[in-house]
RNA sequence: GCGUCGGUGCCCGAGCGGCCCAAGGGAACGGCCUGCAAAGCCGUACAAUCGCGGGUUCAAAUCCCGCCCGGCGCUCCA
């Protein structure tokens, strides 16, 4: 397996501290919102990635979190006028149900912050101790990015850069020693929640709540940090250095996903809230979706537009044509195509390839059909079983046929009809279905119909 | 402004020195199949410029330089 490492800023071979055993820490949300359509993208990627190392024999554990406390979640629940608690539960929830319905499988671990107060506290004594931080008084615990060497490294910039970067930005907080410094701990504020520390009470800053709940979880050492490709910085090398400042060693990989971008103004007039993961599945439904995201590299930045969905549509419908088909023929799965899943773990295992994956299927669900249309009904079979091995790896399985006693009483009239050639009769019935938005085909085996 | 990633057909999007007269999906057109459809299969067209201009090389979409355009980052956003 080799993957895009953003620390040595090349594609690498992963190395696992225990070789034949995969552990991931991937970033999650932090819960003020309903998810949206970048959510969904991250998610995906690390579900696909478990999902292809699972299916190559790894033993993997993945840990993805949730951020339920923060500045954004206290600013909403102001305006809403609820609890952090309430706001965070709310929408932690929704944000789980959502992936689950998008086809992502729950991680192994999905720790929340709030729970790892105790471990973050820990952290932050020991980088007070050793002198990696300061406080001030009132303000909170801050990281003395001057004392750590290499600060910077994961973006491939150094320190001072940084520095200008954010003075010439960024009017600096007075409190701080060097405005690249970032809290640890924020003194309580009235009206916030807060936990007891030895700095009084008070909050964690970001950052340091992943810090906690990978080594916590996973222990130094894991494999791979990942998240959305704009949290590397600040946020990805803030943990990083408060991991190593305390003496720890951190994750072995770092991988970031690209943005996805929903054009703005022009989206919005014609798609409503096209942004949220709920409308978009609502909208186009989650396979589609999941087909779009994963035929484009996870890397790569993508804009998704009604057009892209269109074709994505298009192309589930075409697996499923395929499913039908072969369901028609009464053709099962066998054995399996061994070159054709070479093919695929070699896309797969070039960081994570899967716009090249999903071509190998649909080479395979191409000759499947000719197969079938020959009558080489062993081929067939070897196809069929092929692209369901390989779709599932990419979470992409077919979906159980619909069934309606109404919809079938219709077209065993139109059989009727057709039988006696009546054809009138039977284009009446067929018009009548697809006024249903049912469309039917016909098969050397039988009538199939679905919802188009 | 600094950094970074990218600009490939009608749309999406792989490819990243020769296997590329550029994968795969979608849309279009023609044919076969079908009572007619749908699905499928076969074929065709669409890139005379792979953002633009230079350069390196026997050979460039792929490497180098410059320019234009876009994304992301530069303290709380996946």
């Amino acid at each position: 397996m080799r993957i895009f490492d953003t620390m040595r800023d090349q594609i690498v071979d992963l190395k696992p501290k225990d070789p034949g055993k995969v552990s991931i820490y991937a970033c999650g949300p932090t819960v003020y919102d309903v998810p949206h359509l970048g959510h969904a993208r991250t998610a995906l990627t690390y579900d696909v990635l478990k999902r292809y190392l699972t299916w190559s024999g790894y033993e993997v554990a993945l840990v993805s979190n949730i951020t339920d406390i923060d500045d954004k979640i206290i600013n909403r629940a102001a305006d809403e006028g609820v609890s952090e608690d309430q706001l965070s539960q709310l929408y932690t929830k929704i944000y789980i149900e959502q992936l689950q319905t998008f086809g992502i499988k729950d991680p192994d671990h999905r720790p929340l912050a709030t729970q790892f107060i105790t471990q973050m506290i820990t952290i932050i004594e020991e980088l007070m101790e050793n002198g990696s931080a300061y406080e001030i008084v009132g303000s909170g615990v801050y990281f003395d990015v001057s004392k750590f060497g290499g600060y910077g490294a994961l973006v491939n910039r150094s320190a001072e850069d940084l520095r200008d970067s954010a003075k010439a930005r960024i009017a600096s907080d007075e409190a701080k020693n060097d405005p690249l410094d970032f809290a640890l701990w924020k003194t309580a504020k009235p009206g916030e929640p807060t936990w007891d520390s030895p700095w009084g009470s008070g909050r964690p800053g970001w950052h340091i709540e992943c810090v906690a709940m990978s080594l916590d979880i996973l222990g130094e050492n894991f494999d791979i940090h990942g998240g959305g490709s704009d949290l590397t910085f600040p946020h990805h090398e803030n943990e990083r250095v408060e991991c190593e400042a305390a003496g720890y060693s951190f994750a072995r990989h770092w991988m970031h996903s690209g943005m996805l971008n929903v054009s703005g103004e022009k989206m919005s007039k014609s798609l409503g809230n096209f942004q949220t993961l709920g409308d978009a599945m609502e909208r186009y439904g989650a396979r589609p979706l999941r087909l779009a995201m994963l035929q484009a590299h996870y890397r790569s930045l993508m804009e998704l537009s009604e057009d892209t969905m269109a074709g994505a549509i298009g192309g589930i419908e075409r697996i499923d044509a395929f499913y039908r088909r072969m369901d028609a023929a009464q053709i099962g799965p066998e054995k399996t195509d061994a070159n054709a899943k070479d093919r695929f773990s070699g896309a797969m295992s070039n960081d994570l390839g899967t716009p090249d994956a999903l071509a190998v299927i649909f080479d395979l669900i191409n000759a499947g059909n000719s197969s079938l249309d020959s009558q080489d009904f062993e081929r067939a079979s070897v196809s069929l079983a092929s692209v369901t091995e390989l779709l599932d790896v990419l979470g992409l399985g077919k979906v159980k046929k619909d069934s309606n006693d109404e919809i079938e009483k219709l077209i065993q009239r139109r059989e009727v009809a057709r039988q006696g050639k009546d054809f009138e009769e039977a284009d009446n019935i067929r018009d009548e279905l697809r006024s249903q938005g049912v469309e039917i085909e016909d098969t050397p085996t039988g009538t199939l119909w679905r919802y188009s």
